[in-house]
DNA sequence: ACGGATAATACTTTATTCATAATTATGAAT
DNA sequence: ATTCATAATTATGAATAAAGTATTATCCGT
């Protein structure tokens, strides 16, 4: 038997497993999950998938009917407009926040996911780009050092991976996404917490509207 | 055997039962939470008691430590001071929104919720004040009409109800508080969104500093 | 007498089985 | 030919049982 390191329960290595599977689309928004085919896939019993599945349901990524069963979540653009001004109000909070809280090293380091960032943009990276960014904000957010202002950022992030638009949004505007981060670590820099927390809050309302360009031009 | 009017799973229908016990304080924070006990007390099956721990679980009101079992969550000092500003962000973005949406009918309900807490105060009814305020500030929290604004700040809520805080805090500062109230009424009638956002902010704000000193001097 | 190790007990976790409810398909009647 | 009703199949929801792990208590050794 192999020594389990991970004391963590099965249910839970099941629900990670579905979140990726998601988020991967891999299982549509809208389609039905099939408790008997995964947990066959999964070599497991219903029991720990459905208790997964009750997981999943509360972090909103999938929607649970009564007697109807289990199908993944579907965001609309309205959910859309109403997610993005959210997650602007609380991670401008968050730059805010950190500027009052980080100390010389944790500017340091931000600054080094910043560089990684700028690296990534001239070589035109746009994986290493994507993953520096998500980097940068996560790091912001637990600057903030608020366990509950950053589990409700991370349950709304989770949900809008739901959509493709992540990765999609950025690519369009790399150049545009690279200033804004700029100016946002000018701020950090200068310990300016207004400002911070303006061009935070700015940088991704201005994501949501590419975004809704790039819809736009699609639907056209 | 009752009619099962409501189609609701048993798993749903337990997870409220825990709830409301765990906001009665029948369950205190920190228990454990005995399996086999409360299956039994409810005659049902553990499976569905798992399900709706699941759910507890992920509302924050409980905590599964692996192999371990089920505790009621401890909310510290700490917590309250990073809930409280959070919550009250995200209540005062729900009264300026409310002002962009509502449109005469709301307002006139939302006035009569109002009178019944002048009222509720008027006659020293605490429970009806209690309430009163609740509802209120639920309807603020409706009008501005974003699913997922109001999902975050009622889950926020959920977790605050575990501590005792939230009646005693009301009831040491009636009068201040119905103070508040008036004024954020006056500036919804006005249409002043900005004026709202920052009164409800305060308000929420002032609640927990009321709370710290009571627990100052209790402590004294 | 104190500390460590082993064994036993108890509780969590997972699996299997069963029942109930919902949906779909087929057949009959209009 | 179309619609409605009934029956059958399939999937969800619940319960019981079995297995594995952690904790505690006791015993032995130092």
């Amino acid at each position: 038997m192999t020594a389990r390191i991970a004391p963590t329960a099965l249910y839970q290595e099941v629900a990670e497993r579905l979140r990726q599977r998601i988020f991967a689309h891999e299982l549509l928004p809208g389609a039905w999950v099939d408790e008997q085919k995964i947990a066959e896939q999964y070599g497991i019993s219903r029991t720990p998938l459905r208790e997964a599945l009750k997981v999943l349901a509360s972090e909103g990524l999938v929607v649970l009917k009564p007697r109807r069963g289990c199908y993944v979540t579907e965001i609309s653009p309205r959910d859309l407009d109403d997610i993005f001004p959210l997650i602007a109000l609380l991670e401008g909070r968050c730059a805010a926040e950190a500027v009052h809280k980080m100390n010389k090293a944790d500017l340091e380091r931000l600054a080094a996911i910043h560089a990684r960032l700028e690296r990534s943009a001239r070589d035109n990276q746009i994986t290493d780009f994507f993953e520096a960014n998500q980097e940068f904000h996560r790091t912001i957010q637990e600057l903030a050092d608020n366990r509950w202002l950053l589990q409700v950022i991370q349950d709304l992030r989770k949900v809008l991976k739901l959509s493709r638009i992540h990765s999609l949004s950025l690519e369009g505007r790399l150049q545009q996404s690279l200033e804004e981060h700029r100016a946002i670590m000018a701020a950090l820099e200068a310990g300016d917490a207004r400002q911070a927390e303006q061009l935070m809050h700015d940088h991704l309302l201005s994501g949501r509207e590419a975004l809704a360009r790039m819809q736009d031009s699609k639907a056209a």
